[in-house]
DNA sequence: TGTTGACTCTGACGTTGCGTAATAGTTTAG
DNA sequence: CTAAACTATTACGCAACGTCAGAGTCAACA
């Protein structure tokens, strides 16, 4: 058992910082004395060990709590996101560094601003947000997932595995044709249907996420082949451009 | 000319920010029409430039204003300090990564929370600010520096420089001798006369900056020979050491 | 046993850097 | 000439603590 002192000494985290997790509920101390002194036992460092690195990635602390207690919240899973989050951080920041070195070297006015550019680590966080528990999509996924069974789950999920084994069936034909259209029909409501709303926006993101390298891309093309994660992308870009505009 | 929409669009800034930042005094547009309407030239996207980049090292707004506006502003010279620490935080990432892997692979519940350690950044960064604007030793110096001529300046960064090349002249014997601890005496006092005054702790914090490998190392190498600065780091960790205990 | 010095608690208020209306004037395209 | 799109200025709100203030606790030493 570890007070509060300890605790800030070992892993830098303030006194106040630590009393305000346990007031907001985000980490709570294993135990109190009967003077209402704080005690941390290994449990809790753990935990604040997951806080921090989501921490590091400015997730607001209150999206940290909902996402850890979540109960799909997986810490392998996390990790994963957690550690390409941190990459692509390190690349924006290998950006900016270029970008210092270039005026530096050339003292060049270029009115060149791309490499401030966060649009991607935000997109991704977004959507690292949206599989656990900070997001109202993941919210009414939760709520409509309540009284599912066993067997129900696992049949939803067969079915969204197909969809996009379906997707590759065709990975090789035209994004724009009739037949890829009308499977992103089917995807669009088949997230309706069974996980939450998807508007043509949530979509669109979806569809973003599943070509971004990352695990998405991987087990969609582990259902469809190589490249149909990359072909639904491009599908839903062209459904979503007629829609939207 | 730009509008704040269009500044906005092209870095990324909210017309919020912008509106803020102008009201703060750190960024004001070139002029405004009879309506009031803020209008943005190629020298204030450049002042932008500037600030982005000290934001990105989550500098405080005021920090900044007072940087780019102190007299003694350098931008080539901030750029390298900028570069510097940008390198230091993708380094903090790297460990970070290695952190999480780790923790992926092997399960292990390690209680070690090194890799969220920021003293080294936060250290470099205070520097950075000390030579700069941003801090009140910089104030002092700036009010004592006031009245030198050209002269005089150069009278004093010449002794300045004397004193590192008498590190130097001894780098090579024991930093914990009598001649060594004297000089350390001596630099302290110098610094205390002609610049802000020196207290144990401030002199603690050069002799790590000194020794961290940047600019300051250079420099001081080059004064005193190879070797110079790290000798100079340790002369002065042994008195501060003797000093605060 | 008393006292000192280091720790800790709980409020309460302050701060930074904007986001988010609310209300109102301005400019531009058709 | 009107609607749509922009902009301005208050003003309030918020996150994540920092910073007192006032008061209780604990370990150790005299």
């Amino acid at each position: 058992m570890m007070t509060v002192h300890e605790v800030s000494k070992l892993t830098g985290v303030s006194i106040r910082a630590l009393q305000y997790y346990d007031k907001i509920g985000l980490l709570s101390p294993a135990e109190k004395t009967d003077a209402g002194y704080r005690l941390y036992d290994d449990a809790a460092l753990e935990r604040l060990q997951q806080i921090l690195l989501f921490r590091e990635l400015e997730f607001p602390l209150k999206d940290i709590r909902e996402i850890i207690e979540s109960p799909f919240f997986d810490r392998k899973k996390a990790l994963q996101q957690q550690i390409e989050l941190l990459t692509l951080k390190k690349k924006h920041l290998e950006d900016l560094i270029t970008f210092a070195r270039g005026i530096k070297l050339t003292g060049v006015k270029n009115m060149d601003f791309s490499a401030f550019d966060t649009k991607k680590i935000d997109e991704y966080t977004e959507n690292a947000k949206k599989q656990w528990g900070a997001s109202p999509e993941f919210k009414e996924f939760e709520k409509k997932s309540e009284n599912w069974t066993d067997e129900s789950k696992k049949a939803v999920y067969d079915s969204f595995i197909q969809l996009f084994a379906d997707f590759g069936k065709i990975k090789d034909s035209d994004p724009s044709s009739p037949e890829a259209q009308q499977k992103v029909k089917d995807l669009q409501a088949f997230i309706s249907k069974n996980f939450y709303k998807c508007s043509d926006e949530v979509l669109f993101g979806l569809g973003k996420m599943y070509a971004a390298g990352g695990e998405f891309t991987e087990n969609i093309d582990s259902y469809g082949g190589s490249g149909t994660a990359e072909f639904v992308h491009q599908a839903i870009t062209v459904y979503c451009g007629k829609q939207m505009k």
